[in-house]
DNA sequence: TATTGTTATACTCTATAACTATA
DNA sequence: TATAGTTATAGAGTATAACAATA
C-alpha cells in the first residue's frame, strides 16, 4: 500500500469519522428521549437564529418540500413559528418559540456520552479543541458556495 | 438567562454541533458522487475490519432487519461479502471486498470541504486535534454499554 | 422570467413482528 | 430458552413535479 499523503491525514480522517459517528449516536438518543426524530431535532437546533425554509433545506441536505412537512409538525407542537420576511415577502423565516428553544437546549444537554467525553479533557485541551473547531468552522462550507 | 456551567462548555457544544453538521454534509456529498446513499456509505466505511450484522445495526442506530437489505445491495454490487463466523455459526461477519475498501477510501478522499478545512490548520494543530479526538474516542460509547 | 414555499404523488427507507437456524 | 439473521408488511420519510405568490 503506497502512502504519499502526510502521515497525520489518514489517521486524523479515521479518528474524525469515528468521533462524528459517536456524536450522531448520542444526538439521536438525546432527540428520541425528547420524542423528536433526528431530523426534527436537527432542524430545531439550527434555529438559534431565525432562518428561511430554503436555508434549512440546504443545512439538512434535503429537499425544500420536506422542510415544509417537518416545520408543519414542529409548528403544531408549538416549538416553532413562521414569520413572513418583510424584506422579501416570498421568504418565511422560521423562529423557535421559547419552548422550542428550551427543547433544543435540552437535546444538547442530554448528550451524556459527549459531555462525559469532554469532561475527561483537561480545561486547556477543551479550550484547544474549541479554538481548533472554531477555526475549522470559519471556512467555506462544501455545498454552500455563493456562485 | 442563568449560566451555572463552565464558560467553555456551551460554546464548545455549539461549535461541535456545527462542525459535525458540516462533516455530515460533506460526507453525504462525497457518498452521492459515488452513487451511494448516506447509509450505504456509512456502512461501507465501518468495514475497515469485518463486523457482525448486529454490530453494524448498533453503530448505525437502526434495526437489524434494515442492515440485511443494505448489505444485500452492497453485496449485489460486489462491495461486501458475508462470511459465517466459525466460532458462532449464527453470526455473519461482513467484510469489504477490495473494490469495497477502495470505494470506502474514496468517500473519505472526496470530502473536499473537510480536507480544505484541515489543510488550513498548522501541522501542530492538526496533531493536537488528532490527539484530542483520539482521547475522546477512547471513552465508553453512549449506547454500547456491555451491561 | 426567476425564486420561495406549498401541495400531491410516488418511491424509498425504516421498524415491527413472525420465522429459521444455531447456541 | 435465548440470540443472529432473514422475510413480509405497514408506516414514516424523502424526492419529483406542478402550482401559487412574490420579486
Amino acid at each position: 500500500m503506497p502512502r504519499s499523503s502526510p502521515p497525520v491525514a489518514p489517521d486524523l480522517m479515521a479518528t474524525l469519522a469515528q468521533f462524528c459517528r459517536t456524536y450522531q449516536q448520542d444526538f439521536l438518543a438525546a432527540a428520541q428521549s425528547l420524542d423528536l426524530t433526528g431530523s426534527h431535532a436537527s432542524l430545531l437546533c439550527l434555529l438559534a437564529e431565525p432562518r428561511a425554509m430554503r436555508e434549512l433545506a440546504e443545512s439538512l441536505s434535503c429537499d425544500a418540500s420536506n422542510i415544509t412537512l417537518i416545520i408543519d409538525r414542529l409548528e403544531q407542537r408549538g416549538l416553532v413559528e413562521r414569520h413572513i420576511d418583510p424584506a422579501d415577502r416570498r421568504v418565511k423565516k422560521v423562529v423557535a418559540t421559547a419552548e422550542g428553544a428550551a427543547i433544543a437546549a435540552q437535546v444538547h444537554a442530554r448528550m451524556r456520552g459527549i459531555h462525559a467525553a469532554l469532561d475527561s479533557l483537561t480545561p486547556a485541551r477543551r479550550r484547544s479543541l474549541r479554538d481548533i473547531l472554531h477555526q475549522l468552522g470559519s471556512h467555506p462550507a462544501p455545498g454552500t458556495d455563493p456562485a
